[in-house]
DNA sequence: CGGAACTGTTTTAGACATATAGTATCTCGC
DNA sequence: GCGAGATACTATATGTCTAAAACAGTTCCG
């Protein structure tokens, strides 16, 4: 395995010299990652005043809508989401204050919450989505479609791998 | 800007799907980057009961005494590691407290503030890059040396894409 | 000199994040 | 039924994080 030290180094990207190959790696992935999400956070504030995070809740909300799914639990919600279940009920109290998101016990089990989009949600959710998508399409437009195709596969093998060590590692 | 679905799509409505191909790979990117960060961050509080963001500044500061610096300065610590001045403040405080990095006014211009690993700062660093890269590198067993280059290469293009579309855009 | 503009950092207000502990509810075996 | 355990969520403590305003020091220019 060679390793060249390419010159336009930036950033984060310069933190170890050479040689360190899945480090590098990494490093010019968590580059794109949180420029693309700082980009992203950036126009919805500017554009509709409202955070990633909640707009991530509602686009998942509404995908799960798609899925003749009538709502999703919050447990289920945070997994899709990716964040711990405690910081999802603030972030959930702040919608249903604000009215775009609704949430009822479930009366079969009344510990399960069941989170659903309000109209005003959903409403304010399509009023965002396309603007919001055209951002990224217009980050990823030096990409040429082998690229994208190339990258959506690597990207997918690293999941896997990524999945794959976090799951066997049991560090104590 | 052309737009050819070349791209292995199965979503049923295919008027969408064509322009959903970037979001798509942002959203699988975002979740490569989500699992390595919260692997990376649990290794790191279990092992040496320390949080990523101090890591990251540790990790940056020995980058720049390697490359013959003296320390860096708030602006420019805040600019490598991509977070905004005000955060780092608190951050090099606590740092500072744990007796990790040391933080004196420079002489011919008293606004601004140099920052500089200490000894105990350094060996406490040392102590943990080893591990911390091994963990980085087992994620990455799954990608073949290839697959590492192209994936490089694609994040490179990509960083540069994303980049200028950030420039670009000046919206408001 | 003396203010205006600029630059570097800190402060502030608010949101988000994790981990941990706690509460309420359900399920299961007996 | 009944307690042990599991499950779903919430509360708390701490630590980032951003954006925007405030503060302090420097530079520039008439």
């Amino acid at each position: 395995m060679k390793t060249r030290t390419s010159v336009a180094e930036r950033a984060p990207d310069a933190v170890l010299s050479a040689s360190h190959a899945s480090l590098k790696l990494w490093l010019r992935l968590l580059t794109c990652s949180s420029l693309i999400e700082g980009h992203v956070r950036r126009g919805l504030r500017e554009e509709f005043s409202i955070t990633l995070p909640r707009f991530d809740v509602l686009a998942q909300l509404d995908a799960a809508s798609r899925d003749s799914v009538h709502g999703l639990t919050m447990s289920e919600l945070s997994r899709r989401l990716m964040v711990t279940n405690g910081n999802l009920t603030g972030l959930i109290e702040r919608l249903v204050q604000e009215g775009l998101v609704s949430r009822v016990a479930l009366a079969t089990d009344r510990r399960t919450q069941i989170v659903r989009l309000t109209a005003d949600g959903r409403r304010a959710l399509h009023s965002m989505t396309p603007v919001h998508e055209q951002w990224i399409d217009d980050m990823f437009t030096g990409l040429s479609s082998d690229d994208r195709v190339q990258l959506a596969r690597l990207l997918g093998k690293l999941r896997s791998s990524v999945k794959r060590s976090i799951t066997e590692d049991h560090r104590s």
